[in-house]
This record gives structure tokens, sequence and C-alpha cells, in this order.
DNA sequence: TTTTATAATTTAACATGTTAAATAATATCT
DNA sequence: AGATATTATTTAACATGTTAAATTATAAAA
């Protein structure tokens, strides 16, 4: 009997399976991303304010699904390299907030049509079709794990 | 329009996609591992283990998905705990094979069959085709990726 | 055989993931 | 207003991810 026809054997738990297509997904944008100094952490939130004009740090955490202890460290890096600039709320203390620097927004106009260049490459390698269709599943799969637990 | 129709809005990028959708599975099981103190990829490794009858590192670290860096932090935790067992090759002393404990055979047995039902869980969820035929998709996705890279 | 190359694994160094605790500012309650 | 609770964020501590370099053992080549 083939694996496949086991859904449970140990090189097709789902946890795995999701893994495995996120890493090679990711092989193809990291030697990209690494040329320019940036991780892919590091790239999801310059995307994420690039989008928007100014963000606080739990609307940063909560978009690019970084926990806050990670996002601080993130944050911290990119400001000391100028690429992003974070500023106190006047209207609550407590909360900062953070934009894209000149110097930031010209390095993603830079990486983004690259960036932009190789997701088109994987979405022909695999098929527009088969890609939509991969979204729905895993936007249903989240949904409904999410319901069931409630 | 709603971004579902725009494939490659920030919240749909397929790392993230596929980043969001493991944490959802993920967390369905992170309770249940740290109930017996142990963490996803201990897990997985115990799992490989109780698969065979002794593997070596490298073998491991390719069924599991674990860099060598980090499977051998997790495996000299696993010994240290009495959950694994590690021996030099006589063949080859650089290679060391590395085999369930009783000790980590009980705990395995312990764990799996609730593993199991936590899965099963999932699966009623999201539904016993869709689960086949997301497995399916993410291994094509794979399989196109490194096809296009040679 | 002795040098050289290759292979398996570990160590080092640093970024990120993760949980809990600390800090500081705002909001709520009495 | 003053005590208390809540919220946003950071710090701490440790596990894991990741790349490069070090270590040790085998294989290949001279």
């Amino acid at each position: 009997m083939k694996s496949s026809n086991n859904i449970r054997a140990f090189d097709h738990s789902l946890p795995m399976a999701l893994l495995r297509a996120r890493e090679s997904v990711m092989k193809t944008f990291i030697p990209h991303l690494r040329k320019h100094d940036l991780s892919p952490q590091q790239w999801r939130v310059l995307r994420a304010l690039n989008e928007s004009d100014g963000l606080e740090m739990t609307e940063i955490s909560k978009s690019c699904f970084l926990l806050m202890p990670s996002l601080t460290r993130i944050v911290q890096n990119l400001s000391k390299r100028g690429l992003v600039l974070r500023c106190v709320s006047p209207k609550d203390q407590r909360r900062s907030i953070i934009t894209l620097s000149d110097q930031g927004d010209k390095l993603f106009k830079l990486i983004a049509p690259e960036s932009e260049a190789l997701y088109s490459h994987i979405t022909d390698a695999f098929g527009y079709g088969k890609m939509e269709l991969l979204y729905e599943l895993l936007d249903e799969l989240v949904q409904k794990l999410n319901d069931s637990k409630e």
C-alpha cells in the first residue's frame, strides 16, 4: 500500500506538509531578500507599512503574524538601519506609530518588482487555478478550525 | 473589489497563508504536547523514531525537516531526559544511531492515541475529501517548485 | 602510506519563536 | 481624586531556525 492512501503516515502529517510547502516557496524568495540584508519577517513588515501610512505595533503584529517580542526586535533593527521611523502616538502614549522612512520606501520600491516577478513565476509553475484553489482551501481550513474551537 | 479577487494582496501572500494554516493546526496540538513537556519538534523526532528501529542524525534531519544544528540540540535534550538512546555506528564512527528508549516508547504510546484523536477531529471539521485535496495540492506545489529549479 | 578531499556531526553566533513577567500609560470604579 | 484594573509594549529566558566555521572520521588520490 502506498503512503498516499494512508493520510496519517508520518511523512503526511498536516503540519509537516504545510511546513514543507512553505519552505519550498520561501526558498524562492530568501536568496533574493538576503541580497538586501532582509529576513522574510523584516520584508513582511516593510510590505505592511507600505500599504498604510503608519501602523501601531499591535496592528503590525496582527497583519504580519508576528508575536510582539519578535516584532519589537525587528522594528528596533529596521529603525536602527533607518528603514522605518517610530513616533509616540499623541493620543495614547503607550502606543507607537511606525512608518516607512524615505529610505525604506526606496528600498521597498526596489525590491517589490523583483519579488512580484518571483511570485509570478511560482504562479505560472503551479497554475493560476490551482493557486486560487489552494488559497481557498487554506482559508477554509483556518476558518473551520477557529469555528470548531468556539 | 474583494481581496479574494486580488491574489497578491498582502494578506494573501502564499508564505503567510501557509504559515497561518500551519499555526491554526498547531494550535490544536501544542497544548496537548505541552502537557507532556514536548515541543512539536521533539514530538516529530519521537514519531520518526517510533516508525523505525534506529535512525542516524541525518536521516532524522531529513524526515523531520529539521536542520542539523537544531536536531543536535533536540536529541541532546531528549537523551538527557532518557527518552532516546544514542550509540556510535559500528560501521562509521562519525555516525550515531538514535533509538527510542523504553521510556520514550512508553511516552509515545501514551501520547499517540490522543494525538490521533485530535487529528481526526481536524479531518472531520475540514472534511476528508478536502483534506486529501489539500495534501495533493501541497505535494504538487513542492514538486513543481523543485522541478522549476533544475 | 601519507596527503588531500569528502562526509557526518557539532559548535558558534545571531535572528526569530514563545511564554511569562515587568513596565508604563490609560481607563474604570468607588 | 485616588485606588484598581486594563491595555500596549518591552524585557527576560530559553527553544528553535539558520548560516558559517570547526571537528572528527572515512574515502580517495598521490
